[in-house]
DNA sequence: ACGTTATTGTGAGCAGTGCTCACAATAACG
DNA sequence: CGTTATTGTGAGCACTGCTCACAATAACGT
């Protein structure tokens, strides 16, 4: 009954990522240490090679990992407001997303830090590299259909059309050029104020990072998206 | 007369650092080698700590150098505006600065990415730091002299306003809020977009990234910092 | 139930790393 | 011109990722 083998597999698996994310943690990623890993583990240090081809491939599993949980973070945060309460989910998940950061700092680090050069993501990290995305895009599709309408202008650039229909396409949605355009504004705002703190890039500036990221939310809210209530 | 050592001196440091750029841009960070450095110098792999305390601090000089260039981009994008020309400068700042990033991605990389856990900057790297936000708080301020008015909403959220009288004496400016908020909104955006493509996020979105950006920094500044012409 | 096969763990070993140190050469300075 | 401080050297330490031949053993087919 393929069982001893494969449970065990499961869990040495799961403690090396366990005491991965512990280095990773404190150490950064570029400090990662399979042999220390086995140290800790008593076990040789040929022995993680049984479980992780490479120290990049335990990273990247580490980063699909993230992925998910950030997506769950942000897709329960969303799911726990009425369908219909647009702004509430807005903020909702704008939260989550900064206090899923703040709770795993190193596992956004990974996520949203400067990759490896040249750096191909394998191709079976790239779908859950887009569920978290997939919720705003969930949003800004409710919004619209809700009669929202985002008071920005499309700029009279050539080829701005043309490019938006590619990125409709290829999100798969169909929306107003001025919705997706205030969305992705919007996302970007966030993420980047998320990294901005998080790397240290306004520690001077802020005495409560969290009381500037929310006003920056319900602005970007009423402003761009237009859900002002 | 303290010469041909003290010139040999700034030549050998300058090497070390243009190899060690082009080993970060290939290689990344993470696997920069000083021993491979003095290899392709023809030096002992100890003599290069008669120039750098280690390897960490050659990193942190370099950050300090992309600082100071990014910066130094971004003020000369400004310069060449007409100094009432608002919306111009705004234009050229938010370009040269994915410009600049394009150009140098592994430099972007270096000062924008994750740093390692714990990492304390140096008290003379966080001048340089400043500096290329301090570009945008000058044209904040401008704007704000010129009599633009940024047309975003101050969340009613208690703690605020208390928050950014600590940003505005923080940064040595005093605007309205209205006009801060937009502004670090939107540098944030911009950031935020530019590490999105940097590091491989949207590779699967964009077909011309820059004309989203483009329309991104046009927006942003008419929709919030109320600069539309 | 038994023999074959595939999986797991081992320890030695290779090539590489950052960094230190005693030592020699030499430019700079009083 | 002699002393001092700077520069470069090579050996060496402790560490890294990773490979490989080998032994133990769970899993599987007959």
């Amino acid at each position: 009954m393929t069982g001893i083998r494969a449970a065990a597999r499961k869990e040495i698996s799961a403690e090396i990522k366990r005491l991965a994310r512990v280095q990773i943690a404190s150490k950064g990623a570029a400090n990662l240490s399979l042999r220390e890993i086995a140290r800790e583990m008593q076990m040789a240090s040929s022995a993680m090679y049984r479980y992780f081809d490479s120290r990049d491939q335990l990273l990247t599993e580490l980063i699909v990992e993230n992925y998910d949980n950030i997506a769950d973070s942000v897709e329960k945060a969303d799911a726990k407001c009425a369908r219909d309460d647009i702004r509430s989910r807005w903020m909702a998940m704008a939260e989550s997303l900064r206090t899923w950061a703040l709770r795993h700092p190193s596992d956004y680090g990974l996520i949203f830090g400067t990759p490896v050069p040249g750096y191909a993501a394998p191709p079976d990290t790239v779908d859950p590299g887009r569920r978290y995305t997939n919720v705003l895009l969930r949003l800004l599709v409710d919004a619209h259909v809700a009669g929202y309408v985002a008071t920005v202008d499309i700029p009279p650039a050539k080829g701005f059309v043309k490019e938006y229909k590619h990125v409709q396409s290829n999100l798969g949605i169909s929306l107003p050029d001025e919705m997706l355009l205030a969305g992705l504004a919007a996302w970007a705002a966030m993420f980047g104020a998320i990294s901005f703190e998080l790397f240290g890039h306004v520690d001077q500036v802020f005495v409560n990072p969290g009381t500037h990221y929310s006003a920056l939310a319900h602005m970007l809210g009423e402003q761009l998206l237009g859900i002002s209530n």
